[in-house]
DNA sequence: GAGGGATGCTGAGGTTACCTCAACATGAGG
DNA sequence: CCTCATGTTGAGGTAACCTCAGCATCCCTC
């Protein structure tokens, strides 16, 4: 492999992560959801309570920001804070009724957003996709 | 392919993604430099002098952003600015002699880094990659 | 050759998604 | 009970974008 393919890697990564971002980005407007949102509202759909601390976390966020999602997400009903009882430097969020109902109406739009993305792959590629790319984390 | 894989996809991508532009970002630190400003520089060394508009579609980018990229990099004296002789309105940008010697510098950089980013497959991965992405643009 | 609409750049101001740093409350170990 | 660590958040900052409006210039048509 010659070094003109290692920088045409990334650059042809880049290329497709913009358009994978704009695409995302269109799937989510119907909820007026940001992108750092929605990905909140997934790892939030995947268990009972997380600590701020946690959910940071998982995202790969520094806490701070996670403090600012949550926010957000909290001033549109879709998740709420409560105290954890094993710690009370500790607040436990979790998704609202209405939070895990958009949040399942948003996974599935994000699913078909994807898959649209991605038919232009055919199975083995795809799968040949999901091993390299999991080889590079 | 099952919806599982569709959304696993996605969101492995943007894992490496993350990865990746963490990675980049290291290897510009020793020249203060930005990604976006070394994106433009890069563009810069392939031609003798672009438009700013120009520049702005290379970089998909909207003019006003490139304005603002031209401006830094034009501060720390890597590119300069002159009007074009075919129409007054509009502003030629052009890489300097330190700018195309960062240029270059830079670019080798970025090359071992993605380098050794990308070392993680083995050649027949690498390029299975590449056509795969490709085909994603 | 005079309008009048299109085009090129940039000032002003906004947004998103992050960050760090320091304050404050609480927890835990000696 | 004192100190140090930990959890959250206010304050403030940054990069990389954006739109919209203004101004200069270009170019076409009458």
């Amino acid at each position: 492999m010659d070094e003109h393919e290692e920088a045409g890697l990334s650059e042809a990564f880049w290329a497709v992560a913009r358009r994978l971002r704009h695409l995302t980005k269109d799937a989510l407007a119907p909820w007026q959801i940001t992108p750092s949102q929605s990905r909140a509202l997934n790892v939030l759909g995947r268990q009972e309570a997380l600590r701020l601390n946690e959910l940071a976390e998982q995202l790969r966020i520094a806490p701070r920001s996670a403090t600012e999602v949550v926010d957000d997400l909290q001033a549109r009903g879709l998740v709420e804070r409560r105290p954890d009882p094993a710690d009370r430097r500790a607040t436990l969020v979790a998704l609202t009724g209405p939070g895990r109902d958009t949040a399942r109406a948003i996974e599935a739009a994000r699913r078909t957003e994807a898959d649209r993305f991605f038919s232009a792959l055919d199975p083995h590629d795809r799968t040949q996709l999901s091993t390299i790319l999991r080889k590079l984390t």
